[in-house]
DNA sequence: AGGGCATGTGAACGCCGTCAACATCAATGC
DNA sequence: GCATTGATGTTGACGGCGTTCACATGCCCT
C-alpha cells in the first residue's frame, strides 16, 4: 500500500526524493512541490517535517555528507596494515576519494559545501568525520617520518585546501579530470619524502 | 538627469546594480524584478539586453572576475624588481590576494566560480588573467632555482586548488581566517627551499 | 517629414515558498 | 468502547518570481 504516510515515513521519503533530485538538477532548481507532487503529498505536508526549504536541503546534505565519508572509510578498509606503502597509500586514497565524490556527484558536492549547509552548521562535528581521517593520515605519516622535515604544520589545512579546490575546480569545468590525481602525485612530492 | 535610459544605458545600469545586490545578498536571493524596481524601469525591460536572468548573472560574474584580476595586478606592481625576495612576495601575495578577494567579496567569489558563470564559460580567455599571474610567478620562481627540484611539475594546479579551497573554506565557515596565511606559508615551506 | 528599429510598458501565465484554517487519523485515558 | 488530543495531511490563498507577447514610445536615418 503506497498511501501509507501519516504516521508513516513521509520526511525521510521527502528526503530520499529531495536527494535524488539534487542529485540530478542541482539543489537550485529543486522545488518543494515538485518533490510533493512526487510523493502523492500536498505541498504544505513538508512543514510539519522541516522548517522551510533549506532545511530539508540541509538533510540532504546531511546524507551527502555520510556518503563522502563512507567513500572514505572504505579507502582506509581498503589498505589495512602497518607499513610505509600502506600509509602512503591510504593518504593518497583519502584524496583520491574526495575527488571522486565531487566528480560523481558534483550537485551533491556543491551542495554540502554550499552556503545553505554552511550557514546551518550541520555541527562541526558532522564533517569531523572526512576531517579526521585526514588528520590521522597525516599523523600517520608524521608518526612514520615520512613527511618533509618542518612540513607538518598546517599541512592539514593544505591538504584539505588543495583536494578541496582541485575538486571544485574540476566540477566546474575548470580543469580536466585528470587534474584530481595530478594534485595528488604533485602533493606527495611536496610533502613526502 | 536620471530617467536617461531608452537609447540610454540601461544594461550597464543592470550590471552596476545586479552588481550591488549579489555583493549584498547572493547571487541566489536576487532577483530581476527588484533590479528593474530599483532602477524605476519595468521588469520585461532587462529582456532586450540579456538573454535571461542567468546572462545578467554572466556579466556580473565577469566584474567580479575583472575585479580579482586587477587586486592580483596591483600586488604585482606594488612588489617590483629583479631580487629573489621580490619574486618570493609576488608568489606570495598573490595567493593572500586571492583570498583577500573571497573573504571580502564571498557573494561574488561564490558566483564567479559558481555554476552559472562555469556553465557558460566566460572563456578560459577571462579567467586566464589571474591564472597566468599565477603561472608567470611560478615560472619565475623555477627560472631563479628557487623552487624544491621536481616540484614545478604540476605546481600551477596545486597551488591554484590549494588557494582556491582554502579560500572556499573560509568563506564557508569551516576554516577561520588566519588558514589563509597559514596556507601561504605552509605552500612556501612545500615548494621553496 | 516620415519610416524603421531599438527600446521600454502592461498584462498575463505558470511556477514557486509559505501560511492559516480545516480535516483526518492513531493513540491514549476514562 | 468512546471521546479527547495531538500529530499529520489537505485546501485554498497570498505575494513574489522569471518569462513572454502584444503594444507603445521615441531616436535616428533618409
Amino acid at each position: 500500500m503506497a498511501r501509507a504516510y501519516h504516521h508513516g515515513a513521509l520526511a525521510e521519503a521527502m528526503v530520499e526524493e529531495a536527494l535524488a533530485a539534487v542529485r540530478e538538477h542541482g539543489a537550485d532548481h529543486v522545488s518543494l512541490r515538485a518533490i510533493a507532487q512526487a510523493l502523492d503529498v500536498s505541498p504544505s505536508a513538508a512543514y510539519n517535517h522541516f522548517a522551510d526549504k533549506d532545511a530539508l536541503l540541509v538533510a540532504v546534505g546531511q546524507c551527502g555528507l555520510a556518503a563522502l565519508d563512507e567513500r572514505m572509510a572504505r579507502v582506509l578498509a581498503a589498505h589495512p596494515g602497518d607499513s610505509d606503502d600502506a600509509a602512503r597509500a591510504r593518504f593518497a586514497g583519502l584524496g583520491r576519494a574526495y575527488i571522486a565524490f565531487a566528480v560523481d556527484e558534483p550537485n551533491l558536492f556543491r551542495l554540502v559545501f554550499g552556503p545553505i549547509c554552511a550557514e546551518a552548521d550541520m555541527g562541526p562535528e558532522s564533517w569531523t568525520g572526512p576531517y579526521a581521517k585526514l588528520v590521522g593520515a597525516l599523523d600517520e605519516l608524521n608518526d612514520r617520518e615520512m613527511l618533509v622535515v618542518g612540513a607538518r604544520d598546517g599541512l592539514d589545512v593544505t591538504v584539505w585546501g588543495a583536494t578541496h579546490g582541485i575538486a571544485s575546480l574540476i566540477i566546474e569545468g575548470y580543469l580536466p579530470r585528470e587534474a584530481g590525481d595530478a594534485l595528488v602525485d604533485s602533493m606527495g612530492r611536496l610533502a613526502l619524502r
